[in-house]
DNA sequence: CTGTTAGCGCGTTCAC
DNA sequence: GTGAACGCGCTAACAG
């Protein structure tokens, strides 16, 4: 049942439909109801693809993220959600598994069309930056920066630092913390930060401290991954009494490993899961900071005044935690 | 740029191409090279939404869904997403937030075409049943069943008395449970599957047992509904040790609570969350039980094959907590 | 093997 | 106010 039925079924023609739909002012009151009637008669509901076409509107986000059911990608999407409501988009949502993210994102832009692109949590190289130009669509980062995007970041050192800092100043010595069993630039600034803060208490931070799982999944950044190397601290390091993770999926994976060693959080182990933003967060406790959900807001909101009016300075955000007090840099573009 | 674009750039007919993008074998090497050295040249990206004009495939499934940041519903879309990553599906996530969602649901089909819908955690109305049978894409039902419709559903009252059990056997006998502000029929069977493992054990299950949050939003599904009712607990009842949510939102906001007063979990106060499959977790615990995981599999796995061939069958997977055994019954569509 | 052409369903000038 | 015709970018016959 297409545009045609409808427009048969009224006696009228399809551009009156068209209109009618649309909300034009152009059409008569007697018409309008004709018109409405045979759409309620036919079930008629307009096909969204062809709509897109004609008008070279696609009216739909897509969102690029590793593993969407993390609590801090979790939250970024509701922030998302929250502004394409708000102006009536969709949402696609484009989770690059755990292999090669790269060539997953590649993928989807290869399959089409959408209003724009946010990417969150990956880092560009330089040529998939360069496709990202090219794509017909602008793109907005998360997580990371490249020189012509917009893009929200946020200090990864000093979010890690104030979080080891949390434990120390409740009272815990026995610090150690759980890594990704990759190595990235992410984790290694965070490493820096837990080192930071141990060093400035006087505690020590030595390799032996650092444990990493060995299942290698999600980029490293995965459940198991905590899990695993939860379970080598209970079995090997008696006298930690808190644990600081590099990401708040591998805290969620450490939770588990407690509970199944029935150790309590935090009287018996306190657990700190870095949430890339408001790091002093104990998982567990309870949804995330709204940080995540305004950075997400806000970077759709960009995206889409991106998408309206071509602005053509590109702004880096740089997200101080944990307070989103938010420093601009713009650069040119 | 488009596929003409790339036909001048290569000196061949737009149609061959297509052939190339679409990997039909009828293409001479030599000219298949030439066209690929075009697409790359060019960036040229083949617009989804025409491709999906012409052939009338859409490649995407939609799920509607209250909220999809809570727990279970979280564990469904990696189900469903898995199932899509494998037949290179797109995701349409729609969350029908707080309000009316039948006419979110409403406005979304109005926007148009997807392959296939699954309607998670919302009970359809005949009206709107009609309305989704009269679509031009197939629905599959989560969480509630509808005649003629296929739907994965799951004993409600069953649950939330294996949860309540646990909570007994574990030596409990002051358990509270936390409702929801608003009456569902969803909730009067996870109140009555409460009321029966009490009974059952000789406890009391007076209405001053059930608490429920002041807030309504989501439908009264919300964490802040299940943190109202927390502090109402800690403040009026001493003496309660346990609680059951009927709901892992609930549950969530619940140990929200419980931080803010430094009460820890489980040892101060145990939680358990209803999280619609398997029951007896506790939120905080791990990531969720692996059933909704399945069950948003097996859903989106149904959905590919009634949009592939018309099957002329409904029907109604009984799925029972917590080991996920189904039980099929099948209702004429 | 390759080019031509007719749609896919709808929006949008234009005349009437 | 309303209708006819063209175009959006691509696929799928059909000729050649």
């Amino acid at each position: 049942v297409t545009i045609y039925d409808v427009a048969d079924h009224a006696g009228v023609a399809i551009s009156t439909v068209s209109r009618v739909l649309n909300e034009s002012p152009d059409v008569s009151e007697p018409t309008r109801k004709r018109v409405e009637q045979a759409i309620a008669e036919l079930k008629y509901h307009p096909n969204r693809t062809a709509r897109s076409l004609a008008q070279q509107e696609y009216r739909s986000f897509a969102v690029a993220l590793p593993s969407f059911t993390a609590p801090f990608q979790n939250e970024l999407l509701k922030g998302v959600r929250s502004l394409l409501r708000e102006i009536d988009h969709d949402l696609l949502v484009c989770d690059l598994g755990s292999t090669n993210q790269m060539e997953s994102l590649r993928r989807f832009l290869d399959r089409g069309a959408v209003s724009g692109l946010l990417v969150c949590g990956i880092e560009l190289t330089d040529e998939l930056a360069e496709e990202l130009s090219g794509a017909r669509s602008p793109a907005v980062l998360v997580g990371h920066s490249h020189p012509g995007f917009d893009s929200w970041t946020w200090d990864e050192a000093q979010g890690a630092q104030d979080a080891v800092a949390h434990l120390i100043q409740e009272g815990h010595k026995e610090i150690m913390m759980i890594t990704s069993s990759v190595d990235t630039p992410l984790q290694s600034e965070r490493i820096a930060g837990y080192q930071r803060a141990m060093n400035a208490a006087g505690l020590s931070e030595t390799d032996q401290r650092l444990v990493s799982g060995t299942i290698d999944y999600h980029s490293g950044y995965s459940e198991e991954d905590g899990y695993d190397a939860m379970i080598q601290i209970l079995d090997n390091h008696s006298a930690c009494t808190a644990v600081f993770c590099c990401s708040d999926v591998h805290a969620v994976g450490a939770l588990k490993a407690l509970r199944e060693r029935n150790v309590s959080v935090p009287d018996g182990m306190a657990l700190v899961g870095y949430d890339d933003v408001k790091t002093s967060r104990f998982i567990g406790l309870s949804s995330v900071d709204q940080s995540a959900q305004k950075i997400g807001y806000a970077a759709a909101k960009r995206l889409h005044e991106r998408i309206k009016g071509p602005l053509d300075m590109a702004v880096e955000h740089h997200v101080i935690a944990p307070s989103l007090q938010v420093r601009s840099s713009s650069k040119s573009s």
